[in-house]
DNA sequence: TGGTTTGTTGCGACTATTCGCAATAGCAAC
DNA sequence: GTTGCTATTGCGAATAGTCGCAACAAACCA
């Protein structure tokens, strides 16, 4: 089974209705093997139909996320991004200057995370963390 | 010398000109002990005069976080709080349920930091943190 | 297949923030 | 104190994203 139908599934299976301007989104995202925002998706959609508007697409993201099948995640500075849970868990590193984004193993983290619910009872969402800063390359410039 | 003369003095020996404006949104932030965005900035002044633009506010600040003498932190879902330097840095635990900011130590992060900078050679910027998740009372309700 | 319920959509309005541009006003030099 | 340069401002327009509401259409039942 595609994956698209896995989240098409489990859409209904939650009493949503499935209608196809949601079955065009979860597409885009799904097919989508990394990243994308909701510019991306809507670009995506238009190139078929026109009959899909912008709030669509934020209300139809914020679902998938809603439901735990896609993770929205702030790289800071206004950019938003999502993605399949299909897409593994990782830090997302973001460069200040040039806006690249790495992946970081998200191992580096546990430990942070124990204290974090010991010292503070703070359950992190550490799947959401991105961390702001200068790659290598911006660095030595 | 009150912070507030400080901070304009650094910002003229850098060049910028002092104006009423600038002056009145440094005090507001100065003033300000704790975390401030930039509506609150606005507000404090509008008290004083209405001659100043919401567009100046966000310019001043953003200028003070350029030179260094102010943190914009990204809180996440579109909330962005000011602070000065003299603000000590930490980590600010975000509840993504009931909104509460909590002030963590930044040393939990210090390993962090060094494995960041010796495996991906990446300087992060942990001033800028902050971590989703949920507050011990939103775990319990 | 047709009717009913109510969740979903598109639309237009609204928010916070940014941007371009002409007018204003710091500040240095005289 | 005047003058001139140009950084800074206020304004209005533009941007991304959200929201309320009336119209529409999935999904279920007969």
């Amino acid at each position: 089974m595609s994956p698209c139908q896995t989240y098409i599934d489990t859409l209904r299976s939650h009493g949503y209705r499935i209608t196809p301007q949601r079955e065009m989104i979860v597409e885009a995202i799904a097919h989508q093997g990394d990243h994308i925002n909701a510019d991306e998706v809507f670009a995506i959609i238009q190139e078929r139909t026109h009959s899909v508007n912008i709030a669509t697409v934020y209300r139809t993201l914020d679902l998938l996320v809603e439901q735990g099948l896609a993770t929205r995640i702030d790289l800071g500075e206004g950019r938003v991004i999502y993605a399949t849970d299909q897409h593994g868990t990782h830090i997302h590193l973001v460069c200040r200057q040039c806006g690249q984004v790495l992946d970081a193993d998200p191992e580096l983290l546990s430990a942070f995370n124990r204290q974090l619910q010991s010292d503070y009872r703070f359950a992190a969402d550490l799947q959401h963390i991105s961390v702001l800063g200068l790659c290598s390359d911006c660095q030595t410039n």
